[in-house]
DNA sequence: GAGTGGTCTAGACCACCGT
DNA sequence: CGGTGGTCTAGACCACTCA
């Protein structure tokens, strides 16, 4: 009844091995989607593991979308979702180097002011503060990728340190300019169409399609204390998404 | 000690209810990014659970980006990483219904062609094949939302059946119509201005910003049996990124 | 060498599901 | 009811790290 069998001598461990034994039957079909697998005692009994080993091997394949577990009834294969895709953003520095380009962030603007009437909205101010604002031009051997414009709170006293706005993520700047600590962040992407300034900087024609990334950043208190956006080329950044043997569904 | 207690009596599983109490004491900046956790087995015995729910709840944490283990030394709360975000795109037609609008899908155009050159290339047919395309507008509350493009292989004699190009997922009228069952996906989503056909559909002027969501789908042996896109309005979709906790790094 | 996380075992009880 | 997956226990051995 056993196909392969578990290599006790091998560095791989036996739950990675079941796994990969099992991967191999449902990518060649002889596991259909919608089949049950054997039950996890069973699955012991023909491989000589143990029940836990067998659950860390399934829940192996369970985090990479091929099997799901229903208690009670068994656990079955995936129908693979191909319509679902998941999409990273590296930072930008990071995602410059790993393409082999020398990125460079350019201090454009900084200034502390009374808030336009958007920008006091997204911050949640009250009347009479004032936000610190910087304007940032990332580029990548010299050519203009994208035009970071962030605000929050402006802390009277402080001082701003402009080699610290330079290179510094907002979150960062944001933690050691106003002593809190962003956890958590909500990010919105648009596709947009490039104007006025941010087209200038790019040195694109006005109209042409940009992302626009939109960024709040919450402190542990739910406060907005940061907002701003990133406007990327549209031409020389796009979201790939591998959906390898991919998540599945049921 | 100890801080909190284990809940024996509670319906929350102990490993989940020591992940709470870890989460807290991190989110209220008791435990600081980089401090180290106190060890398995001290956890084990502060708490009175076996070491191996102890690493269930660790590996709860530690799938949230909270923690993240070095063998030999410990496990270390994660400094967060608030630049980088993931997205997920669900299924149009539930994405929809869970806004609570109803979804339609219209059928514009069926043929059988010899492909243009792009999408000989995309799909890599040989000369003297042809493509079977279809052309699909999506709907909500009869306001247009997106436009469908999608090629694949033709295979001569394979009736084809309008109803089902009208309500099935691309990666389902593959494995319908020819017999493959696509197991990866490519997804490349890019900004772009709407032009001519698509603009028409979609009622918005030529020009407008939208999503350009291009879509590869590969069989088990790396063949491409479908290429295609979707072109969304760009003012009635925004991808949205809630990093909660959030990764971490280090 | 003492302590850490990574893996494994052979039991156990429970809630849930189907018959 | 018997079988399923979900959870838990109290041991064990290993490779690794650090003092």
């Amino acid at each position: 009844m056993a196909g392969d069998k578990i290599d006790r001598k091998s560095f791989v461990p036996p739950y990675f091995q079941l796994a990969q034994i099992l991967e191999q039957k449902i990518l060649s079909g002889e596991l259909k989607p919608g089949d049950s697998l054997p039950s996890e005692n069973e699955l012991g009994r023909e491989y000589n593991l143990s029940r836990m080993t067998v659950r860390k091997c399934l829940n192996v394949l369970a985090e990479r979308g091929l099997v799901h577990a229903h208690p009670g009834r068994g656990t079955f294969v995936s129908r693979p979702a191909l319509d679902r895709a998941v999409f990273t953003i590296e930072e930008y520095h990071q995602e410059m180097l790993r393409r082999g380009l020398s990125p460079e962030a350019r201090l454009i603007a900084v200034h502390v002011s009374r808030p336009a009437e958007e920008v006091g909205e997204k911050l949640k101010l009250k009347a009479g503060e004032r936000v610190l604002y910087f304007c940032r031009l990332l580029l990548a051997e010299n050519v203009p990728m994208a035009v970071e414009r962030k605000y929050m709170h402006f802390k009277k006293g402080r001082p701003i340190l402009e080699n610290e706005l330079q290179y510094k993520a907002f979150s960062e700047v944001i933690s050691a300019h106003n002593d809190v600590l962003p956890v958590r962040s909500r990010i919105l992407l648009r596709p947009a169409a490039a104007a006025g300034e941010d087209a200038e900087l790019l040195q694109i024609p006005p109209g042409s399609p940009v992302w626009r990334l939109e960024q709040f950043l919450y402190a542990g208190d739910e406060t907005v204390v940061g907002w701003g956006f990133f406007i990327f080329r549209g031409d020389r950044f796009t979201l790939v998404s591998e959906v390898r043997p991919l998540k599945g569904v049921d």
